[in-house]
DNA sequence: AATTATTATGACCCATGGGTCATTTTATTG
DNA sequence: CAATAAAATGACCCATGGGTCATAATAATT
């Protein structure tokens, strides 16, 4: 049964504990992001984010050696995560191009509106100067994969004659910026008057390919 | 020569002094610009101010009554003095709508690239949570303005059928958007690969008017 | 239950920087 | 030049909040 202990310096057992940390970790996560939010980065305050978090602050700086950790290490959570069933999405042949176009940035719109992904976007932007590393990974991993997508379908909008232009192909860009646009006006500039962000992006379609027809525009454009 | 004395009590004189008080109010001013460009409103400190306005930091409380006055009054002069020009700009008959407004948005590009604009509106993004009122007149005295120009613009190309759809007279920011973009893209996002603004814009018109035949793009779009 | 490594705690330290004010400097007037 | 009011100064005060660490609570192992 016992064996013979080995003289005494057996370091005893070390245990790794386990769910309880990453849960810990995990609500600290999520109270920072509350709080940088809010407040922005250095109007937050880590006593704040460990109380909305449940815990003390000594804890907090058990996660994240400091306050930029903290938000590096938040941000680049949210960065990373979204958007990925999007990036492998290739054109559909047969499809008109404005379809395609609509189908593949909707969803980014809609996702928009009812997530925190806009806020983020802002608060990004806010902290961009401390942070410069934060608004390049965004790019990155938000916009860049959208532009290829855009790109790529512009590039055969431009070869099946949909497009006079290769406009699009060298500025993808184009069809992401009333999408930002709204999202600015929308959290900063007209909070009191939002921008319906589908119905622009429609208005958008309809000026460059012409008055929709079809069945894929919304239903009915507001007043 | 001497006139009796009046028994003491007059208040002797007083001058308001005169061009040297607002002399030094502009250094202070320009230095605040300067500083808060550079680090933000919360990372930047009085002494830095007062120091690059060659003041002591007990002058610049004589001239506003604590930072955040300091922001507000800084930045109110820097939105509100420019674009006056761009305001009385009313569509001229006969000049075909793409012309016309790439005469109206251009001189905003170029005047962006070479003036402190573009990081004047970074900054106001950035500080729009602590200082909501300051976007919002941005926006009043700058993109609406542009904005109802756009729209009569768009209205009368309706009008004359050059338009076929209303869309850019529900929506005159899409005209906006692709300088917006451009603007956070090479401020914040990606440095290293500027867009070019002016070649950008003239790709957005192409996709929408059709792609130019006339003179009035830039001479000819880079790589 | 006893042991001990791991995790959590929050009182505490202290650098930072906003804001003050008694004093000095400047400049205007008689 | 003397008198004095306005302007400028910078040493000082002190609230704030980031970060630390001795101690306590927790839980895995025997």
């Amino acid at each position: 049964m016992n064996e013979p202990k080995p003289i005494e310096s057996k370091p005893r057992t070390r245990r790794p504990s386990v769910a309880k940390t990453t849960q810990t970790r995990q609500a600290i996560v999520a109270a920072a992001l509350d709080v940088f939010l809010e407040r922005g980065f250095s109007d937050a305050r880590m006593e704040d984010v460990a109380a909305r978090a449940g815990v003390a602050k000594g804890t907090v700086y058990r996660y994240f050696t400091d306050k930029e950790a903290l938000f590096e290490g938040v941000l680049r959570e949210v960065i990373a995560v979204p958007l990925a069933h999007l990036t492998l999405m290739s054109p559909e042949p047969g499809v008109r191009l404005r379809d395609a176009i609509w189908s593949v940035v909707l969803p980014i719109v809609r996702d928009m509106e009812r997530s925190k992904r806009a806020p983020v976007f802002r608060l990004i932007l806010a902290e961009s100067s401390r942070f410069p590393a934060l608004a390049i990974m965004f790019r990155e991993l938000v916009f860049d994969p959208i532009a290829e997508i855009i790109r790529r379908l512009a590039q055969r909008g431009v070869e099946t004659g949909e497009l006079t232009t290769d406009a699009l192909v060298r500025f993808p860009h184009l069809m992401i910026a009333p999408n930002m646009l709204a999202v600015l006006w929308n959290g900063v500039f007209d909070p009191e008057h939002p921008l319906d962000m589908e119905a622009m992006f429609a208005a958008h379609l309809d000026i460059m390919f012409g008055k929709d027809e079809s069945g894929c525009g919304p239903p009915a454009p507001q007043s």
